[in-house]
DNA sequence: ACTTGTTGTGACCGGATTGTAACCAGACCG
DNA sequence: CGGTCTGGTTACAATCCGGTCACAACAAGT
């Protein structure tokens, strides 16, 4: 397996690239943006892992590029507290995203279960867990066997971030920041809203919620059994 | 911060120990792999540096058992020029490694650094003691094995910092401040009223209760045995 | 411009959570 | 013994929070 890492922090490049060549994969090594398009056109990797902070042509329009060309997954690194390009980086196609710092552990994980995911793919691109199948490119969710049913772009993101840690609570903040990118808890209106419209669509009974459950004080769980 | 240590140059854990606890660390010592995993089923420390070359049990089962139970970041030592063993460690799930002769300097820069990412990292880990395991995310406690009890915000930020001092006495001032912000002192009545709630809510019987204990003159504490 | 679908904003309701006061019982003390 | 302190308990009021409704703002397609 091929994976091409771009970060202008040298240092962080190495210890990545170490991480994954000591686990089996094959890195490759860019500094920048330009360097990382060239690689990826010359060496086809399987995966690319990209700094969003790069000088010249930033993380975003590499990952735009190679989004225009194909669909190797893209794991985006972001600095912690900038939201915004994490919402951005999702809407441009990233498959998954890493908060620095980060472990050698963490990461790999994360590489593992996106290759695990993307290599089952080929075409399309259906997350799912235990009833609940999300097409991200069809904005569809599709729960048992029913028909599937279109949602809106919030509402996927919605789904998508309930979707990943399905029978977990997720907590009301994080799914705030998730979503929309702002991390001012007095937003809680917004996400009020979308989940009373996201019951309607999923829900049988919207009023006993079997799927998208409140979870108390704390946020909400998608129940997937 | 807890952090074990395990060696069998004495020397060495001698003075690795003492550059912890210099630092401000509490350093627990193990001279062999058997005492190593004692000692962390024992005392739950939140780092395990080890050294690779040990009798008995070597470095690699007690990571590989370590990893097993959780996931309390390891730093591995290794003799310089075994690279072999430094690539079996960090596929074994080591977090980081130091090679053999290093200075305290560069111990403890490389402890603070771990210690930092995994706190990061482990934003869903939940926070436990003896038999009492508290998660932040979605809001409950779990005594022993029983079913998880959900808490409010309030009850939710008292168990925590009761938790965080397990067995001691923490005064009810410091109490206050911790759980309303500030406060004047003489407002008690607040935290009778929510350990009386949370007595209700965790104690089997309320009037006799075995976790959440009034100590003496002025404070509580949790009995986590 | 009109229509349609999506998203943001304010208001209201009911139940849960939290704050406040009053009362009781035991400990301590002159 | 009477007074006072401290912690537990009960009762009730104030506030917060999620679910819901109604409507405004906005974007996209016709």
């Amino acid at each position: 397996m091929k994976i091409l890492v771009a970060d202008d922090d040298l240092d962080l490049l190495g210890l990545v690239a170490y991480s994954l060549s000591n686990a089996g994969y094959l890195a490759i090594k860019a500094s920048d943006g330009p360097g990382a398009l060239a690689l990826y056109e010359a060496e086809a990797p399987d995966l690319v892992i990209l700094d969003i902070n790069m000088p010249g042509s930033s993380g975003f329009e590499v990952c735009t590029a190679i989004r225009a060309r194909g669909d190797t997954p893209v794991m985006m690194l972001t600095a912690r507290g900038e939201e915004q390009d994490l919402v951005k980086a999702l809407d441009l196609g990233a498959d998954d995203y890493l908060t620095k710092p980060f472990s050698p552990r963490t990461l790999l994980a994360r590489v593992k279960a996106l290759l695990r995911r993307s290599s089952a793919d080929r075409s399309h691109a259906p997350l799912s867990a235990g009833r609940v199948t999300l097409d991200l490119e069809a904005y569809t969710v599709r729960i048992g066997n029913a028909e599937p049913i279109t949602l809106t772009k919030l509402e996927l993101r919605l789904m998508q971030m309930l979707l990943a840690q399905a029978g977990r609570v997720v907590n009301s903040d994080r799914l705030l920041v998730q979503v929309w990118g702002h991390r001012g808890s007095g937003d809680r209106q917004l996400l009020k809203q979308l989940v009373h419209r996201l019951r309607h669509k999923v829900e049988s009974n919207p009023s006993v919620p079997q799927l998208l459950q409140t979870a108390a004080p704390s946020g909400y769980k998608l129940v997937v059994e």
